[in-house]
DNA sequence: AGCAAACATTTTATGTTTAAAATATTGATC
DNA sequence: GATCAATATTTTAAACATAAAATGTTTGCT
C-alpha cells in the first residue's frame, strides 16, 4: 500500500500564497475537500464491498429508477462518456448485478436494470455509504448546510452560463 | 447512534434518517459542482494551452517553491500517488518544462524545478486560469465566500478525523 | 421506396489514475 | 560492519475516462 498524504497533510489548499485571489483560494479548498471525501469513499467501498466508485455510481442511478435506464440515460446522469458506461456496465453485467435487455420498439437501445442480486447488494452498500457521508458532512449546522446548498446551486448556474 | 430505549421515538429515528439524507444531498451537490468546474478548467487548459490539468497542477506546485520539490513532495501536495507523479513528470521533462536533478546527500531523491521555459509558460497559464476560476466562483458575495470557506475548513477537519 | 440525418451504442486508440510490487538508498541498532 | 526497517522512486497491471470512428437503427423528407 502506498498511503499518500497519510502524515502531515500538505495539499493544494494549504500551500496557497497570499497573492492568490479569493476565487482561486475557494476553488482549491473546494477541490481539496471533494477529493478527500471522494478518496475516503472510494477506499471504504473498496475495502468493505470490493467495488469501485464508478460501479457504485452506476448502480445508484439504477436504484432510483425501477423502470430501468438506457445506456445514454446513464451516460447523462453519471456525466461520463458513453464509451465509459459501456465498459462499466459490461463488468457489472458479468458480475450479475445488472441486466441489459432490449427495448421493445427500439432495437438501438438497451434497458438496463438492477438484478435481484444487484438490488440486494446495493441496499447494503447504500446504507454504509450514507453513514460514511454523514461522518464527513454531518457536523455542519442546519444553517451552514443551507448556506452551502445555496452557494453551490449558484456556482452551478454560473458555470453553466460560462460554458455557453 | 446510542438507542437507549427499547422503543425508539419515531421522530428521533426520522430525524436521523433525514439528517443522513441531507448529508448525501450536500455531498452530491458538492461533487457535481467540483466536477463541473474541473471539467471546464480541463477543457480550457486543453484548448488554450494544450496541456492537461494534472500537468498544470504539477507546474503550479513548483511555481510556488523556487527551491524545487522532490517527487514525494509533489505526490503529497498534488494528493495523487507517487506512480502518477512519475508519469506526469516524465512528460513535462521531455517537453523541457521541468528539470529533475539529483539531490546532494540523498541519492534516492530528485529535486524537481521549473525550467526557464517552464516558468514563462506557467506565468501565461496561471493568469488565464485565475480568470477562468473567477468566472466560475467570482459571483459569490463576501459573506457567501466566508461561509463556504469556513464550512469547507470544518469538513476538511472532520474527514481528517474520520480517516484516523 | 429511397436516402440522408439523427440517434444509441460499441469499439478503438490514447491517456490518466490507482494499488501493489519492485528497486535502490539511507539510517539506526546491535 | 551486518542487518533491518524506513524512505524515495519507478514499474506494472487493472480500472477508468475521453474523443473519434464504426455499426446498426430510426425518422423524416421527397
Amino acid at each position: 500500500m502506498e498511503s499518500i498524504g497519510v502524515q502531515e497533510p500538505i495539499d493544494h489548499e494549504s500551500r496557497v500564497e497570499q497573492g492568490d485571489h479569493k476565487a482561486v483560494r475557494l476553488w482549491l479548498r473546494l477541490l481539496t475537500c471533494t477529493n478527500l471525501i471522494e478518496r475516503h469513499l472510494r477506499g471504504q467501498l473498496r475495502s468493505e464491498f470490493d467495488i469501485t466508485l464508478p460501479r457504485f455510481d452506476l448502480m445508484a442511478q439504477l436504484a432510483r429508477e425501477s423502470e430501468g435506464l438506457t445506456m445514454g440515460d446513464l451516460s447523462q446522469r453519471m456525466m461520463v462518456s458513453g464509451g465509459n458506461v459501456s465498459g462499466i456496465a459490461a463488468q457489472l453485467e458479468s458480475e450479475g448485478l445488472i441486466s441489459r435487455e432490449p427495448v421493445q420498439g427500439n432495437r438501438r437501445a438497451f434497458c438496463v436494470t438492477l438484478t435481484r442480486a444487484g438490488q440486494a447488494r446495493f441496499a447494503e452498500m447504500a446504507e454504509a455509504h450514507e453513514a460514511w457521508v454523514a461522518e464527513c458532512l454531518g457536523g455542519l449546522s442546519d444553517s451552514e448546510y443551507g448556506h452551502m446548498m445555496r452557494a453551490l446551486r449558484q456556482i452551478k448556474l454560473e458555470v453553466g452560463e460560462v460554458e455557453r
